[in-house]
RNA sequence: GGCGGCGUAGCCAAGUGGUAAGGCAGAGGUCUGCAAAACCUUUAUUCAGCGGUUCAAAUCCGCUCGCCGCCUCCA
C-alpha cells in the first residue's frame, strides 16, 4: 500500500499519484515578512518539512518551493511606523525567519522565491486574466471577477450566496461583485510601486503565489500546502486565478495543517495570545519544540502549554537516554554486520531484534497514512522500552548486545533523518538539556559539585545522615542525584 | 445565519467495521545504605449522551449536548 494523503479538495484520504512518476512538485505558502514568527508558523513549516523529507525518503525527487511575501500592506504599515522603506522591514524579517527555521532544523526548500522578484510574471498573469475576461480594471486596480469562474469556492465548499448571507461586506463601488478580489493594487502616494499597464501599483495578496508556483512547478503540480486558515480566501483565490488563466487544474493535492491553540483557542495576532518562536526557544530546546509539534497528527489542533511542552521534553529525554545507553553498550564499535542467530537470543533480546528490524516498516505504515508522525513516534517509544529492558537485564556488554545496539542505532537513524528529531549525539543532547535547565537554577554548578563530593565522602564513611541531608538540600533546589557504581551524577528536575 | 471540524483514562495522544497503541503523571515490585534512573506489574469492560444499521461499531447512520474553526488579515 502506497502513500495516502488527506486532500482538502475532496475531503478524503486519497492515494498519492504524482503528475510525473518519480517526481513531486510541492509549494507551501511561506510567511508575510512583517513581524517575528510565532509557533503557528513553526508548526506549519515543521510539518511540511517532514512531508518534504518523507517524500524524498521514499525515493521521489521533490521540488519544494516556499515563498516569501515581501510586499504587502502590513509591511508597508510597519515601514511607515518605523520611518524606513518597506524593504528594510522585509529584509529584516526574512533573516529572522531563516534563523528561526534553521533553529527548528528545517531543510532548505529547493527554491525560496520572493514576490518582488517576480513582478513581470505577476503582471503577465494579470494581463492574461484580463484578456480572457476573468479580470477587469477599476481605476488603477485590477480585480478578479469571481462570478466568471464557475468552480469558485470548490476548495472551501461554500457558495457565493452563503458567503453573503452572514458576511458584512464593505461596499467597494469599483467592484462588480462584493467578493471580487484584487490582483493588482494601485499605489497611493508615498507607497512603493512598480510600473504596470494599469499604472503604478503592486501585486494583490494572492497573485504572487499563482505566478511563482506555476513558474517553478508548472501549470499543474502535485502538492500545495499551508495552514488551515489559508483555505479561504487565499488558496481559493489562487485556484481561481491559476485555473482561469491556464484552463488546467492548478493543484492535485491540497494539504492543510491544523492550528496551534492556547487554552483550546486559536492563537493569533488579533487575539494577542501568541508566542514567538524565539520566546519559546528561550525556554525549551529547539528539538523539544520540534518533537512536540510532531507528537500530534498534523491536521489536529495542538494545544500549546507549559505542561505539554514539559511532557514533550520528558518524553524526548527518555528517548535520548536510551540512545545514550545504546551508544555506550556499543562501546564505539560500528555495526559489523554480524549475523544474529535469533535462536540464541533471549526473550527480551528477541523482542528487541524484532522491534528494531520492523521499525522502518512500521514507520512507513504510519507515514504512508497521511503522515501520522504521532504513531511513528509511538513506535520509537516501543523500541526504547525494549532497549532499556535488554540493557537492564544484561550485566555486561556481550557481543550480541553490541550487535543489537548497532542495529538499533542504524534503524533509528533512518527515521530520525525524516522526522528531524533523534539525530543529535545523545550524550550531547542530554548535556544540552541539563545545562539549559541548570541555567535556571539558583545555585552554581561548582557548588553542586562540592556538595556531591562532600556527600560521596560521607557515604564512604557510612554517614548516611549527612549524605541524605545533602541530597535533600539539593532536591529542594530541583537537583536530583543519581548514584551508580561509576559515581554520582546529577540532573535537574 | 451558512459551511466545516472535534469530543478516547488524571493529562497529552494514536486508532475510521473485528473487540482500546504510545507518552506523561500515579500505585505496587526489582535494584539501592536509603533514594533516583531503568526494568517488571498495574491504571478506560470502555471511546460525550441517546437511538439505529450489522454476526460484530470508538469506528457507519440519525438525533441531542458541549467545544472549536472558517465566512475579515492570519500558519
Amino acid at each position: 500500500m502506497g502513500l495516502r494523503v488527506y486532500n482538502t479538495l475532496s475531503g478524503n484520504k486519497e492515494e498519492f499519484i504524482p503528475v510525473e512518476p518519480g517526481k513531486v512538485k510541492m509549494y507551501v505558502c511561506g510567511v508575510t515578512v512583517y513581524d517575528h514568527c510565532h509557533i503557528g508558523h513553526a508548526r506549519a513549516n515543521v510539518v511540511f518539512d517532514v512531508i518534504y523529507r518523507y517524500l524524498g525518503h521514499l525515493g521521489l525527487q521533490v521540488t519544494y518551493v516556499r515563498n516569501y511575501t515581501d510586499i504587502d500592506d502590513k509591511i508597508i504599515n510597519r515601514a511607515n511606523r518605523e520611518g524606513v522603506t518597506f524593504d528594510v522591514i522585509s529584509e529584516r524579517f526574512i533573516k529572522e525567519f531563516d534563523r528561526d527555521m534553521e533553529r527548528l532544523g528545517l531543510k532548505l526548500p529547493t527554491c525560496q522565491p520572493r514576490a518582488t522578484e517576480h513582478i513581470p510574471e505577476i503582471i503577465s498573469l494579470v494581463q492574461t486574466l484580463i484578456d480572457k475576461g476573468f479580470a477587469y480594471q477599476a481605476g488603477g486596480d485590477v480585480n478578479f471577477c469571481v462570478e466568471k469562474f464557475d468552480s469558485y469556492l470548490k476548495l472551501s465548499g461554500r457558495s457565493l450566496e452563503d458567503m453573503q448571507a452572514g458576511a458584512r461586506i464593505e461596499v467597494d463601488e469599483r467592484k462588480r461583485h462584493p467578493m471580487d478580489f484584487a490582483l493588482w493594487k494601485e499605489a497611493k502616494p508615498g507607497e512603493p510601486f512598480w510600473e504596470s499597464p494599469w499604472g503604478k501599483g503592486r501585486p494583490g495578496w494572492h497573485i504572487e503565489c499563482s505566478a511563482m508556483s506555476m513558474k517553478y512547478l508548472g501549470t499543474t503540480f502535485d502538492i500545495h500546502g499551508g495552514g488551515k486558515d489559508l483555505i479561504f480566501p487565499h488558496h481559493e483565490n489562487e485556484i481561481a486565478q491559476s485555473e482561469a488563466a491556464t484552463g488546467k487544474p492548478f493543484v492535485n493535492y491540497w494539504l492543510h495543517n491544523g492550528f496551534v491553540n492556547i487554552n483550546s483557542e486559536k492563537m493569533s495576532k488579533s487575539l494577542g495570545n501568541f508566542f514567538t518562536i524565539k520566546e519559546v526557544l528561550d525556554k525549551y530546546d529547539n528539538e523539544v519544540l520540534r518533537f512536540f509539534l510532531l507528537s500530534a497528527h498534523y491536521r489536529s489542533p495542538i494545544d500549546f502549554s507549559d505542561q505539554n511542552l514539559s511532557e514533550a521534553e520528558a518524553g524526548l529525554e527518555r528517548i535520548y537516554k536510551a540512545l545514550a545507553a545504546v551508544e555506550e553498550a556499543l562501546g564505539g564499535a560500528e555495526f559489523a554486520g554480524a549475523a544474529l542467530d535469533a535462536a540464541t537470543l533471549g526473550e527480551a533480546e528477541r523482542e528487541l531484534f524484532e522491534k528494531a528490524t520492523t521499525l522502518v516498516t512500521r514507520f512507513h505504515e504510519a507515514m504512508d497514512d497521511d503522515f501520522n508522525t504521532a504513531l511513528a513516534i509511538a513506535h520509537v517509544f516501543d523500541l526504547v522500552r525494549c532497549v532499556n529492558r535488554v540493557l537492564s537485564e544484561t550485566a555486561e556488554g556481550k557481543d550480541r548486545i553490541g550487535t543489537l545496539c548497532a542495529l538499533v542505532k542504524g534503524e533509528v537513524a533512518k527515521i530520525a533523518g525524516v522526522l528531524g528529531v533523534f539525530s543529535s549525539e545523545p550524550v550531547g543532547f542530554l548535556e544540552r538539556l541539563k545545562s539549559r535547565k541548570a541555567g535556571n537554577l539558583d545555585i552554581a554548578v561548582e557548588e553542586i559539585e562540592l556538595l556531591i563530593a562532600e556527600r560521596t565522602a560521607a557515604r564512604k564513611a557510612k554517614d548516611f545522615k549527612r549524605s541524605d541531608e545533602i541530597r535533600d538540600q539539593l532536591a529542594a533546589r530541583n537537583i536530583v542525584l543519581l548514584d551508580s557504581p561509576q559515581g554520582t551524577t546529577w540532573s535537574v528536575k
